[in-house]
DNA sequence: TGCAGAATAGCACGACCGTTCGTACACCCA
DNA sequence: TGGGTGTACGAACGGTCGTGCTATTCTGCA
């Protein structure tokens, strides 16, 4: 997304909108955080009406899974888009992209351990393990969804996240 | 990757390279097909020299992550990085990126099923679901790789596609 | 009512993009 | 020897990008 074609669908001038931010890269980073506030009212808060555990893990995995096309982002989920644009492209919006990255997966990864802790998942599950597992499921996916078009992208990955789960010994009531 | 800065690379003038091929895309299918090449010259060609079924099928994968390192494709797996950013885009590349991706996979299926006739997986496997689910390890991987510069990528994807292929009944033998 | 300050617009800039054009050199075959 | 052909070049095109500079319009308070 460029400037002028934001500002363009926006309705303002494109030096207009640019006054607001003081550069692209801020602007890129503003755009970023509004996503990141998106998800947060479409994935993390109606997950959190769940039971605590992994009742509420798998509502938030559930809920991730294409959060993007429902909170109406055409571009797919920006987040996924950069880690493979930005691979090595240092600056502030890499950065930003890294930060969210690490802040959802430390959340997936305390429910994770919530999930635990409540005996919902063996005890010698390895947390991190996990959530990169759950990161694969997720980017596969979202390229699924978006690229192949595929209409069994959702099955798919519901399989294979039962199948996870179930590897770390999820009790089978949950799924 | 644009036209001047791979003439510059090459050391050739931006004309003089254009001239070779017609346009931009056509340029990027030709760029895509040498990777396909490479990845033939790095993954699949070694891969058979593995015994048939889980063996070979297991190298093929081992061989699949990070291949575009070991290439020495710096800009990551070319075919990675455009399924999240061509999404949307149609045109000759695209094309050519499905067409690719789909002949990967077949690939991966076909190997897959001769695991299966051979009886080094569970007779009722889903292939099409284990070869997706493959992907996203591999997408998470690169991710991992280039984007987090995680140095435990290497032992996370080997641990997912062990405990994926045990799943589907893998003789441990083989792992 | 008038005015300060914010919000927006208009405009021009330099850089880079993909692409086209005319041209110069080297080679092969008549 | 001469002309066709392939390959490379420099220069330039129109377009778009991000970004400043300067007006203008809007808004809220004295």
């Amino acid at each position: 997304m460029t400037i002028g074609r934001l500002a363009e669908a926006t309705g303002l001038s494109k030096s207009g909108l640019f006054a607001h931010f003081k550069s692209r890269e801020a602007l890129e980073v503003a755009l970023l955080e509004e996503a990141a506030r998106l998800a947060d009212k479409h994935v993390v808060e109606p997950a959190m009406r769940n039971p605590e555990g992994l009742p509420r893990l798998m509502a938030l995995v559930g809920l991730w899974f294409g959060w993007s096309a429902r909170a109406g982002l055409r571009g797919g989920c920006p987040i996924a888009a950069a880690l493979f644009e930005l691979d090595d492209a240092p600056g502030m919006v890499r950065d930003a992209v890294a930060a969210l990255d690490a802040k959802w997966r430390t959340l997936l990864r305390d429910h994770v351990q919530q999930a635990l802790d409540l005996g919902h998942l063996h005890a010698q599950t390895d947390r991190d393990q996990l959530v990169w597992e759950l990161g694969g499921i997720y980017l596969a996916h979202h390229s699924s969804m978006r690229f192949h078009r595929d209409p069994q992208a959702d099955q798919r990955a519901q399989f294979a996240l039962i199948a996870l789960l179930q590897r770390c010994g999820a009790d089978p009531v949950h799924l």
